[in-house]
DNA sequence: ACCTGAACACCGTTCAAGT
DNA sequence: ACCTGAACACCGTTCAAGT
């Protein structure tokens, strides 16, 4: 492939796209709603920013929310990859499952926009629950699931359904995020990630094995 | 005021609506929301649903947005009311406490829409924060403070700035409640009141005295 | 196959005009 | 004061037509 860097997503006047128009049409979607947000996003917009007509995007999405659905999908995907690469970044271990729970508020507070297209309910609540936005959705859930399940074997968690302790771990650090991306949390005076940190650690205290106390503080 | 009741909204045949067309308006829309989803929400359907004028509204709002704000603003209101029943009804203390979890996930499970419009962001994130909607906001979390002030006092919670521990109390049952309305809990066979007393009750192991272990275990 | 341009039905909002 | 009706600028989507 010696054509032009995948990052000239511009076309040239008077010729086709002839790039990978599907992947330069999410690219652009998600650049518009990290800088306006999600609700002013535009399909006309999308194609002017990309130098192609408003319906060249029929060709590769059934319609508007199905891009957005994409652009979600996407999402997910990159959250999936962050959330992972905490927990191994951090050893895994108790100091591993903490820095996923940062990692998450991390990605939240640092993509708002992405992140409320992920969870927005503008797709689920839509006609059918987009699979692929669940199946990746799924995913990404699955890096708690299997993350309790290293640390039970490990004996670092206490015995319990994986699956249960995920939901609960999901849950609270999914309301910090939402809360801190809706600014609830600003004129609290509250920093986001001392306080997933926090409540990390207090989620830890309640299903950590008494063994586990001895041999790890580290930080 | 022998007039038409004040569910007889709907205006009659060439005469003006005359009656407080604000309050009809929020009821209207609040109403399509709860039926069909914030975003597909139409001031003109609003109009004709009350056999006004579309544009007529904008004698009580300034825009689209506004009205909005304005039904999320009075989501928060029936909200905070039932955060405070919740509370009384089960004689306030650490059952009472508990209670409030339930309440505020049922809310959401019970209003999805409509929570979605309190805490959707689309609101939070437009050019000014609304500050109705923010000091209504504020007025329900003042609940969760309030509760843990009064628990304090009565020697049932652990000594601690009461406002740290509600934002807590707040981002789990937060989360919860989001994932449960966004279907994310459907598919993992968990039941959102389940889940919430369980957290709510994990919760409270963290943060109450020893000396309420003994004379507290109502059901 | 991929893209275009005109057209359609819809939307929020403005504004001069009515009562 | 409160409401109307026409008008404006915009939107997502369709579709016959081009290459």
């Amino acid at each position: 492939m010696a054509a032009p860097t995948p990052r000239a997503t511009r076309k040239r006047m008077g010729r086709y796209h002839h790039g990978d128009l599907r992947q330069a049409l999410l690219a652009a979607a998600l650049r518009m709603i990290q800088k306006h947000g999600a609700a002013s996003l535009t399909l006309r917009a999308v194609g002017q920013d990309l130098g192609v007509s408003r319906t060249a995007l029929y060709r590769h999405f059934a319609d508007k929310a199905a891009l957005l659905a994409a652009v979600g999908t996407d999402g997910f995907r990159r959250f999936r990859l962050a959330l992972l690469d905490a927990w191994q970044r951090d050893g895994k271990g108790l100091a591993g499952f903490a820095a996923i729970g940062a990692a998450y508020v991390r990605f939240a507070a640092d993509h708002p926009s992405h992140y409320r297209v992920m969870f927005g309910g503008a797709l689920h609540q839509s006609r059918r629950p987009e699979p692929d936005l669940v199946t990746e959705g799924r995913a990404a859930f699955r890096v708690l699931v299997d993350a309790l399940i290293e640390l039970q074997r490990d004996g670092l968690v206490q015995a319990g359904d994986p699956h249960r302790q995920a939901v609960f771990v999901w849950s609270t650090v999914h309301g910090i995020a939402m809360l801190a991306i809706d600014g609830q949390l600003n004129h609290e005076g509250v920093d986001p990630i001392a306080l997933v940190q926090f409540g990390m650690a207090h989620l830890m205290d309640g299903i950590r094995t008494p063994a586990s106390h001895a041999p790890s503080s580290p930080k």
